[in-house]
DNA sequence: TCAATATACCTCAGAATCTTATGTATGTAA
DNA sequence: TTACATACATAAGATTCTGAGGTATATTGA
């Protein structure tokens, strides 16, 4: 997933779920295009790790898709599910406290 | 390793360098207290994943041991080698710009 | 023209990390 | 005497990611 990367594992779901609740419907290479960007080309999110993650997502009822061509290239939409919508939530809530607890372990923050 | 969180995933290493960078001479059970006691009880560090990320790092040479028996029970204690008090300022770093891009990814964080 | 790169999807073997369970052993408190 | 705390350890299985491979179209530069 990353250029020199461990940290990321296990974010991937909340990365993916908090885009797609921003942009409303992205793509799969979208997404990782997207990342790349946000992050100036430090976090490269490979395709062995973002569709297999796109998928059981779908499959836990969290994402919906619709297929389109475009410029005679097939594109398969995701979006966030009413129970995606709210799973987003908790996730974001978990991020925080996650983080929250990362920078105490590791003294990167006073404590408030 | 965590009560609900796959987030800590890949963390671990960071998190026993740096208590060790801290605490200069700590023992397996002694740094499980710690990291919970630092969390409130958020996270809680398994046997089975400090046990061998220990071994691990003493492995590749970062950690040094001592034993000792105290109380009549076995206590073995890890501290930085000189190549882990180096290590230890790299993944600090490495999680401080983890964590910038992780809330830039996540919009935890306005960008400054 | 044709080779490389970008776009766009996908799968799978293997590596790495963690959880859960198990094992050994001592000390203490109910 | 039973449960819990202290203190170490391993090992099977689950999960996640990397790296490699596969298919296909469009564009750009040499």
């Amino acid at each position: 997933m990353a250029v020199n990367n461990e940290l990321f594992k296990g974010t991937l779901q909340t990365i993916i779920l908090n885009l797609l609740a921003e942009h409303h419907r992205m793509y799969g290479y979208e997404i990782t295009q997207k990342v790349k960007a946000i992050t100036q080309g430090e976090l490269l999110l490979k395709e062995g790790a973002l569709y297999p993650a796109l998928h059981k997502l779908e499959a836990e009822g969290l994402l919906e898709t619709s297929t389109e061509v475009v410029d005679n290239r097939l594109r398969k939409y995701y979006s966030l599910s009413q129970e995606g919508e709210k799973e987003v939530v908790n996730k974001l809530q978990e991020a925080r406290d996650f983080i929250q607890n990362l920078q105490l372990l590791l003294n990167l923050k006073p404590s408030f």
